[in-house]
DNA sequence: TAGTGGTCTAGACCACCTC
DNA sequence: AGGTGGTCTAGACCACTAT
C-alpha cells in the first residue's frame, strides 16, 4: 500500500533538540557564557522543561556543559586531558601531578577493596584520602587502601590523622619494591563524601579508576580513584619512548 | 540559637530509593531474575514512576541493572573486564580480543579526527569498523581512521567494500613500523550507527577510546573505540619490567 | 493483544546562589 | 528577594517485545 512510511525512525525530540543545541553551541557561544535559563530554553524550543532538560543532561554527561544550581547554565571549556600512569610503575606520592593529600583514617575496606586486598573479613586497613587538582579545579578523589603489613614502620601514634598521617603512610609504601600495577577504568556515580570533594551533587558521573600494586608478596595496595567524568579526558601513554609526545612547546 | 538543624541535607528521595534497591539487589535477587514493572515498583514505594525511574537509571548506569524495551528491567552480571592495550605496542589485527571486521569505507573523518590524524581538510581516508565481541555480546564498536599515505599498496578496486576490504586495510597497516601509541579514555553517548552496532539506544553511556597510533612519520591512524560503559570494565596491564623502575630503598 | 520500558507534558515545590 | 537549576508528581501516549 501506499503508506510511504518516510518517518520510520521517528527521533526523539530530546535527542532532536540535543543535536540543536550542540550545533548552537558551536557556532554561537563561547565557553564560559552562560545559556538562558531553562524555563525560557524550554519555551524557546516549544517543549516541556523535563525534555529540554534531558538534552541539556546529555550534552553535561558529554562535557559541553556546566550546570550549577542557583547559578545558570555555561558552556563548559574541552576536557582536560588527566594523565593516569604517565607516573607507572611508581608508588603514589605526594606533590606530583597536583595530588593533595587529604587525610589517613584506619578502617575495614568496603568488601570489594578487601576482595582486592586479600585481607581477612574484619581487619582494618590505612585508608589515605588524596585530591588531584588541576587548573584550581579538582578533579579526582581518591582512597587509597594499605594493609597494615605494608605499612609496617607506622606507628600508630605518630600523626593519628590529617596530612600528616598520610604522608607518613606514603612514606612507608615507598620502602617497598614494587612490582608491577594493574589499573581499570569503569563508569560510576560519585558516592557523597567524593561527590562534596568534586564539588559535584551525589551521583553525578565519574570515571573510576581502579589500581592495584603488586609486590613480591601479593597485593600491597589499591587505590580507588573517582574523576569527574564530565570535564576529564584519562590519557594512557603507554609509549616507551617519550620522543614523539610532544610537550607544549 | 536553638534551630538543631538535624536534616540539613534531606536526602532527595531518588537517591534513597536507589540506596534501597541497590541493597535489595545484593540480597533478594539473583543475576538475571526480572524485577517487578516499573509502574508496580513506583506504586509499591509510594513516589511517581519518573522517580522510581530516576533510580533506575543510576543503577543501569552503576552497571546492576539492565533494561530492555518490551521486555522488562533484569538483574545485570557483574561488569565484564574488556583488556584494552593488552595488546599494546601493536597495530590492531584481526581475530585477537574478539574483534569482528564489519567493513571499510573510505569517507572525510570527522573534525576531531581530522586534527588528530593532520590531515588536511577535504581529504578523505580509509574507515574501517569493527566490533568487538564478548560472550557472545557486542561490547564495543570501533572505526579506524587510515589516511591513505598509511595504506599506499591498496588499490581502490580489490575489495570495494566489506570485510574483505576492512581486512586489506589492516593488512597494509601491518606493513609500517609501529613507534608508539597514544591512548585516552573519555565518557560519551552513543551515536546512533554505534548505539545499534551495540544493541543500545541512541544517547546510551560509552566509554570512548580514543588511540593514536604513531611511526615514525607521525600519527599513522585513529582509533575511535566506543565501549558499553554499562557492561564493560576496560583493563589496563601495564605492568612491565621493574627493573628501570628501582624505587629509592 | 497485552505488557514492558521510553518519551513527553504542565504543572509544583525545594535548595542554592547572588544581589 | 529573586532567579537558577534540582526534585517530584500524575497523568498521557508511543515503540517495542512477546504470545
Amino acid at each position: 500500500m501506499g503508506t510511504t512510511q518516510l518517518e520510520s525512525v521517528p527521533e526523539p525530540k530530546y535527542w532532536h533538540l540535543k543535536t540543536v543545541l550542540s550545533e548552537a553551541l558551536d557556532q554561537d557561544f563561547a565557553v564560559g557564557e552562560v545559556l538562558p535559563n531553562e524555563r525560557e530554553l524550554a519555551a524557546r524550543f516549544g517543549v516541556a522543561r523535563a525534555t529540554l532538560r534531558q538534552a541539556l543532561e546529555q550534552l553535561e554527561l558529554e562535557g559541553r556543559l556546566q550546570r550549577r544550581r542557583g547559578v545558570g547554565t555555561t558552556v563548559a571549556p574541552p576536557r582536560v586531558g588527566v594523565a593516569v600512569g604517565s607516573t607507572a610503575n611508581g608508588w603514589p606520592v605526594e606533590s606530583v601531578d597536583g595530588w593533595e593529600l587529604v587525610g589517613a583514617t584506619e578502617a575495614e575496606p568496603p568488601a570489594a577493596v578487601r576482595a582486592l586486598l586479600g585481607t581477612p573479613e574484619g581487619e582494618s586497613v590505612h585508608t589515605v584520602r588524596r585530591t588531584r587538582i588541576t587548573g584550581g579545579q579538582a578533579v579526582a578523589a581518591e582512597l587509597l587502601y594499605v594493609p597494615a603489613a605494608s605499612a609496617p614502620g607506622l606507628s600508630p601514634l605518630d600523626a593519628p590523622s590529617g596530612p600528616a598521617r598520610a604522608r607518613a603512610v606514603l612514606r612507608e609504601l615507598q620502602r617497598l619494591v614494587l612490582d608491577g600495577q594493574d589499573r581499570s577504568v569503569e563508569l560510576g556515580s560519585a558516592r557523597a563524601d567524593d561527590a562534596k570533594e568534586l564539588d559535584r551533587l551525589p551521583g553525578a558521573p565519574v570515571l573510576v579508576v581502579t589500581t592495584r600494586y603488586f609486590t613480591s608478596t601479593g597485593t600491597a595496595a589499591v587505590s580507588i580513584a573517582t574523576y569527574r567524568a564530565d570535564t576529564c579526558r584519562l590519557t594512557f601513554t603507554d609509549s616507551l619512548d617519550l620522543n614523539l609526545t610532544s610537550p607544549t612547546a
